[in-house]
RNA sequence: GGGCGAUUAACUCAGUUGGUUUAGAGUGCCACCCUUACAAGGUGGAAGUCGUAGGUUCGAGUCCUACAUUGCCCA
């Protein structure tokens, strides 16, 4: 059979794939073994792959495929949510294309819409997810606006209301006016933008030309101002008490006020207060009962109560008033600001601070179990230090904010009933049921349908998806799934959305089911650009997650996500990381071209082929460990650093290369077998981190009944320390014969001598003929030998504490060679000197363990021979 | 303003309760090599006062304090 000698995946990967899903090996159903659990973090419905996909799935990916090697349950649960915000918007956009306008539809008008686009769009990212060897239970994909999932959401919303910690109230809100709806604290992000400060002055009342000025970053709400505010001790106003100050261009009159809220230094020390745009205007506004006018539209432009500039959008206003203000020498000064400004996180828009009646969940109880299971390690958190950041907003919460002024998502389940002016509200699964509620509290048995109004808005879409963990295995209706995968292993996911998502699946969680959602939240990081930039469709700097996968395989791809992934830290991708998960792949590639190709014979194993074999399975159990401590602490690319290290150079370097046969010779069955032995478990071990090249190896390897992704994942053995030194020893002395050979310009397959200066150990070593045997043969050696003597024309080097004599079969360059030795020397006096100065120190050797000073003799020892013997070679050279 | 972290080679990062021969890896860099699995490769090499200054200790990259630089979260 020949192969190519580069490694093409992308038939390799299809094939592996569709023959996993027809063997249904994805698929978990309740039974006897352990569950090993993971929900993904659903992406939106109605999204493409990109790069922190890519990541969150293979972490999840690798996770789960080595528990189901390990002999668990393993249950990978896909699904989408539906977004509210942002399909909302997509479908309004592209109705808005074809001359539609959402205000001209009917809300069922519109959802039919937006079903539309969902079944067309929908999944597609599902599908995605496939190209990168996802391993999720497809059979139980869910949707948050599924049926299963929306009986849950409305079974919470009512079982919230009944337990009193559910509110409807009239506050100021976080307004998003392209989206036309109110956002939770926590999808509004602040940042530092450019901006100006605008002192404005106002003239006061029955005054001939005096004046109060202020300093504003918003000039057009001005038209909302109800009041001036100051500082009571701020002397510049004293004589300002009891007197009123006009609003410019409008002329309404309205108080100054004297509040110690005022922060005397910013600006002129003068506030204006508008207490329908600001929150803390509203504040002071409700204490100094002012007058509350409302100068915007829903969709931010400016509102009648405005007078000026109606219907102009708030920004253009500005510009408006700003003009206007100039010419009427209101404008004083115009300074350059910069400030914190608060942006929709789907929309971008800048958002408004905005008074509307809004429902609320009351967290104070819910939080409690939320934080203390934390704090205690019963949810446990990788890193580590995201906990406190989570105790912090936990310790602060505030109430969230649940409804949206949307119509695609999950309909409030409320019922207003009108009766003289005041509302009354029925909370139930129907309208039905809500009649008979109205129908009971109110005593009218002649009210109707028709007499109920329910409320327009929907819930917010994370409303929906701090259910997950239990609405996926319908847990409010049946437990049987639930008792089984219910708490699940581990949640994946980014840190940033740890109080969006993470913090409120966990109250949900104790709330529901009186248990923890997760045991363990992995946080990965952030997918940056290499300048730390966070990559953006804006920004353009995302490549292309298909076509990565395209051009380096799901193997590379992964392979170039998780070794940069460092828990908790940003990620910075760098397209090389792929190339260089590619390149592992050819290594693998053409380390099973080799084995093919070997010819076997029934013939004596060489006793070096027996101490190799010996040495990778010691290897290979040391490598297990470390794997094995890695993957408790969720340090995954470390892990896979170690796997690559080990396959690259253990396996491949110097495995391979000690058993490989010499051209066009055959090789002992016996070591053919182990050769296959020890490739089979580094497939194993290498399978969860890159699915489908190892499970192609594996098969071209061997007939084989079954299939990796389904095999035995290696156990850690004992392993024995002394056999891999040995070897290390043998590894150190051929590496200097090659660094000798480099410097002297001989070809590596010029036989060369090498002489050891007889010692203990040098007799040792070579009584070992396997040892002896793989020097000589990995070295290129024609001689190895003991020496009573200096040999002369030689290179020497010392390993360990024996000394090497390396005749490169011409004359050595003896300027060179003393330079190299000098620079030796140094490093051993530097060594010796600070071996010494601890053992002089009386308190050192009196107060430190016993081990710890013996090492520290052990190392004097080792030194000074060593030291010995680079001062004969100097001293032999002159 | 409150809180949390970071600072180790040119770059990205390990360094696990202080002690494993004066610090490791990957990438990059330099030199030599189309050699018989692989040039998407091989062999070898150079490269770091562990942010600064103090302190604790027999011993500090590791612990403490201050400072500098920097990132993030919350207001």
């Amino acid at each position: 059979m020949s192969l190519s000698t580069t490694y093409n995946p992308a038939q390799i990967e299809e094939k592996w794939y569709n023959h996993w899903e027809e063997k249904r090996y994805f698929h978990s159903e309740p039974d006897e073994r352990e569950p090993y659990t993971i929900l993904i973090p659903p992406p939106n419905v109605t999204g493409v792959l990109h790069m922190g996909h890519m990541l969150d799935n293979t972490i999840q990916d690798v996770l789960i495929r080595k528990a189901r090697m390990e002999g668990k349950n393993a249950c990978w649960v896909p699904g989408t949510d539906h977004a509210s915000i942002a399909t909302e918007a997509k479908v309004v956009r592209k109705l808005r294309e074809q001359g539609i306008k959402k205000s001209d539809l009917t809300r069922d008008q519109f959802l039919g819409h937006a079903w539309e686009w969902t079944d067309k769009y929908g999944g597609i990212i599902l599908q995605q997810l496939r190209r990168l060897g996802a391993s999720c239970d497809w059979d139980r994909t869910g949707f948050t606006m599924d049926e299963a999932r929306s009986k849950h959401v409305m079974k919470a919303f009512i079982d919230l209301y009944k337990k009193g910690v559910l509110y409807r109230d009239y506050r100021m809100v976080n307004w998003d006016p392209d989206a036309l709806t109110v956002l939770s604290n926590e999808e509004v992000l602040y940042k530092d933008e450019q901006s100006h400060l605008y002192h404005v002055r106002y003239k006061i009342e029955d005054s001939e030309d005096e004046w109060i000025t202020i300093a504003t970053t918003r000039p057009e709400t001005i038209l909302g101002d109800t009041a001036i505010a100051v500082h009571p001790d701020d002397e510049r106003y004293q004589h300002l008490q009891g007197k009123k100050a006009l609003v410019p261009l409008i002329n309404r009159s309205i108080p100054i006020i004297f509040d110690d809220y005022v922060d005397r230094e910013f600006g002129t020390g003068a506030l204006k207060i508008t207490p329908a745009h600001d929150i803390n205007d509203y504040e002071i506004g409700k204490k100094h009962e002012l007058e509350t006018i409302d100068i915007l539209n829903e969709d931010g432009s400016i509102s009648k109560e405005g007078i000026l500039y109606i219907g102009e959008d708030r920004f253009k206003a500005r510009k408006l008033i700003n003009k206007d203000l100039e010419s009427a020498g209101h404008l004083v000064e115009i300074e350059p600001y910069t400030h914190n400004v608060g942006r929709s996180e789907r929309t971008n828009a800048i958002i408004e601070p905005k008074l509307s009646l809004q429902w609320y969940v009351d967290m104070s109880k819910l939080a409690k179990p939320a934080l203390e299971n934390v704090i205690n390690d019963n949810v446990e958190f990788f890193p580590k230090n995201m906990k406190n950041s989570y105790r912090h907003w936990m310790e602060n919460i505030r109430d969230w904010c649940i409804s949206r002024q949307l119509w695609w998502g999950h309909r409030i389940p409320a019922y207003y009933l009108k009766i003289n002016g005041e509302e009354q509200i029925f909370i139930a699964e129907s309208i039905e049921e809500a009649l008979t509620q109205a129908k009971k509290t109110t005593g009218n048995n002649n009210l109707t349908e028709s007499d109920l109004v329910q409320d327009e808005d929907v819930l917010g879409t994370w409303f929906s998806s701090w259910l997950w963990p239990i609405s996926l295995f319908n847990g409010m209706f049946d437990q049987k799934e639930l008792d089984y995968y219910y708490p699940t292993s581990v949640l994946v996911t980014g840190w940033d959305i740890m109080f969006l998502w993470v913090a409120r699946m966990i109250m949900a969680g104790y709330e529901w089911q009186g248990d923890k959602p997760f045991k363990a939240v992995y946080f990965h990081g952030m997918v940056r650009d290499k300048q730390r930039r966070k990559m953006s469709k804006s920004l353009g700097n995302s490549p292309d997650a298909l076509k990565l996968l395209s051009d380096y395989g799901a193997d590379g791809v992964r392979f170039g996500m998780l070794s940069c992934s460092p828990a908790g830290g940003d990620l910075l991708f760098d397209e090389k990381l792929t190339e260089q998960g590619r390149n592992f792949c050819n290594k693998l590639w053409n380390a099973l071209r080799l084995i093919n190709g070997f010819e076997v014979a029934d013939k004596t194993q060489p006793a070096k082929n027996a101490l190799a074999i010996e040495w990778i399975e010691h290897k290979t159990n040391e490598l297990l460990e470390q794997i094995d401590q890695n993957f408790k602490q969720y340090r995954l690319s470390e892990a896979l650093m170690a796997t690559y290290n080990f396959v690259w150079g253990d396996f491949c370097s110097y495995f391979l290369e000690v058993i490989k046969p010499e051209y066009k010779d055959s090789i002992d069955r016996k070591t053919y077998e182990a050769v296959i032995q020890a490739f089979d478990k580094v497939c194993k071990i290498l399978h969860p981190f890159m699915p489908f090249i190892t499970e192609e190896i594996w098969h071209q390897l061997s007939d084989k009944k079954s299939d990796l992704i389904v095999s035995e994942y290696p156990k850690p053995d004992a392993y024995d320390k002394e056999v891999i030194k040995s070897v290390e020893i043998a590894q150190g002395i051929i590496s200097k014969v090659r660094e000798g050979r480099n410097k002297a310009g001989s070809k590596q397959r010029d036989l060369l001598d090498l002489y050891i200066q007889t010692s203990d150990s040098a007799k040792e070593l070579l009584s070992i003929q396997a040892w002896k045997d793989t020097v000589v043969g990995m070295a290129y050696l024609g001689i190895f030998e003991k020496t009573e003597v200096e040999v002369p024309n030689t290179i020497s080097f010392i390993v360990g504490t024996d000394k090497f004599y390396l005749d490169a079969k011409q004359e050595i360059n003896v300027e060179e060679e003393k330079q190299r030795l000098k620079k030796d020397l140094e490093y051993a006096k530097g060594f010796l000197a600070s071996v010494k100065k601890k053992l002089s120190n009386e308190r050192f050797v009196n107060n430190a363990p016993e081990q710890v000073v013996a090492n520290e003799r052990k190392k004097l020892a080792d030194g000074q021979e060593r030291l010995k013997a680079i001062e004969d070679s100097l001293a032999s050279l002159n």
